[in-house]
DNA sequence: GCGACAG
DNA sequence: ATCTTGTCGC
């Protein structure tokens, strides 16, 4: 990528930037469905190709109500800063199959925890029109800030702060596990994406369900489609 | 120039 | 992300 390209896709985010709003647009209580989106990658040939899974669950319940998939062709690298430009494209043709209307979404990656706040969860948020929250399973340094470790009890979290602002959290979501790193997509707040984590986490995982559940059938389908794709 | 670098 | 999906430990 060049600077004349990367100055183009900057230019795009600083645009979402100044929108962001880190404030609940909905009532916790009518919170019904919960969407985890994921993204799953293979080659044939000279082509790269994803498929983006969707899993919509009842907030309640933590039971699926619809699941989607999408596979298509990805044309755009993975850049550093930029992955909502190669994973978005996707996300947005897995949306259209979906019949029911999720109150929120859940992405594996970043969202305000973000060198320009600008994380593939609060990126997507201006494109889906929804809430979103971001759960990375790694640290992605932003302004030469390292984490501080959380406690090592379920719940337990540290802030990351940037320049005075919070961009995130270490969370350690269960005992003796990593923590993850939580951040505000948009149109929320921290400590309700951050009950909302904690809420959708189970034994299974250290991730909410709702990416775990959409984890799992990325993996599932990538193994049907990569199978049946001669060569 | 070197290293780091969500997925 | 992807090479690996059985195996060890609680």
């Amino acid at each position: 990528m060049n600077n004349h390209s990367e100055r183009q896709l900057r230019a795009i985010q600083d645009e979402y930037r100044e929108k962001i709003s880190l404030h609940n647009t909905f009532e916790k209580q009518q919170l019904a469905l919960v969407a985890g989106v994921d993204i799953a990658y293979w080659t044939n040939g000279e082509t790269d190709y994803g498929v983006c899974c969707i899993q919509v669950l009842d907030y309640q319940t933590k039971k699926v109500v619809e699941a989607v998939e999408y596979v298509g062709e990805v044309t755009f690298p993975y850049i550093p800063g930029y992955l909502a430009f190669r994973e978005l494209p996707l996300i947005k043709e897995a949306i259209k199959k979906l019949t029911s209307a999720p109150d929120l979404y859940m992405f594996d990656g970043n969202g305000y925890l973000h060198h320009r706040n600008m994380g593939i969860a609060t990126h997507a948020s201006f494109e889906l029109e929804k809430p979103t929250i971001g759960v990375a399973k790694t640290y992605f340094k932003v302004g030469n800030v390292d984490f501080i470790m959380p406690e090592n009890k379920k719940g337990a979290y540290t802030d990351i702060v940037v320049d005075g602002t919070i961009y995130g959290r270490a969370l350690r979501t269960r005992v003796d596990v990593k923590p993850v790193f939580l951040s505000c997509g948009n149109w929320i707040d921290l400590d309700t994406a951050t009950e909302i984590t904690m809420y959708l986490v189970e034994k299974e995982s250290r991730l909410p369900v709702t990416t775990r559940y959409a984890d799992l059938a990325t993996y599932e389908a990538r193994r049907m489609y990569n199978n049946s794709e001669g060569k």
